[in-house]
DNA sequence: CCGTATCCCTGGCGATACTG
DNA sequence: CAGTATCGCCAGGGATACGG
């Protein structure tokens, strides 16, 4: 019988393994893993800067985003009292651990980018004959 | 200057990363994760069987999410021409190394459960008390 | 058993305008 | 600059009924 890397979560109790797929719902998220790569990447950013490297995020979702992740402690929000305010953003320990967590998933997305669009090509292929065959 | 595990990812073709990040959102989900978790855990599965370790999912959604999964080169979908209907789900190489790489966020968030919580506890308290001294 | 098709409605999300 | 508030759309997803 094969070992799986999982095996050691299979004999939880059920009730953490329900807060844990909880947390999973809420952390695989596309823009939380995206601002904790460009916190991974960047360090300390002012809010503006955050949202520029966020390509394609609304102010309205960088803004929820970064909330739910300080309030799950991923991320410490730092505000300066200064005018014009300056506000800023960086990981905690925990929020860079889930960021080198997240890691392995990066790099297998970058090493195999080719091979899912081959993938998606070839089951596009197969259905349009399965559709014309069906006329 | 500090070394990221993330560094060998900064010099990419920006249209390479744009590719990555599309398949991070698409993969980035929560279905897909249980679902990869699950495959992972208990191999080839049939639809109902599937469904019912997916707790929670309706059948549009894991259809819908088995399709995707499908499509992108994660699974395969064996159909057994006999009645009733049989067809069996298990992960591919590919699949197979998306749910390796995932296992670290999984191992993140069953280790960190409670620190979560506490979080969570500490910021709603903080919030309930601006919110009070805002009147 | 394993879906697809349809209805329906909630709430996610963008756009815009306004405040400290 | 860094938000909050409001509106409005439409896509996600549940429930149901039906087909192979």
């Amino acid at each position: 019988m094969a070992t799986h890397a999982h095996d050691y979560l299979e004999d939880l109790d059920p009730r953490v393994e329900a807060l844990v797929t909880d947390v999973i719902g809420r952390v695989a998220d596309k823009w939380t893993m995206i601002v904790l790569e460009v916190l991974t990447e960047h360090g300390e950013l002012r809010f503006t800067r955050l949202a520029a490297l966020c390509d394609g995020i609304s102010q309205k979702m960088l803004t929820q985003t970064v909330r739910l992740m300080e309030r799950d402690g991923l991320v410490v929000r730092t505000v300066h009292p200064i005018v014009p305010p300056k506000v800023e953003y960086r990981l905690t320990q925990l929020g860079a651990d889930l960021s080198q967590a997240f890691c392995g998933v990066w790099v297998w997305a970058a090493r195999n980018v080719d091979r899912i669009e081959a993938a998606r090509a070839a089951f596009d292929a197969r259905a349009a004959v399965q559709h014309r065959s069906q006329g």
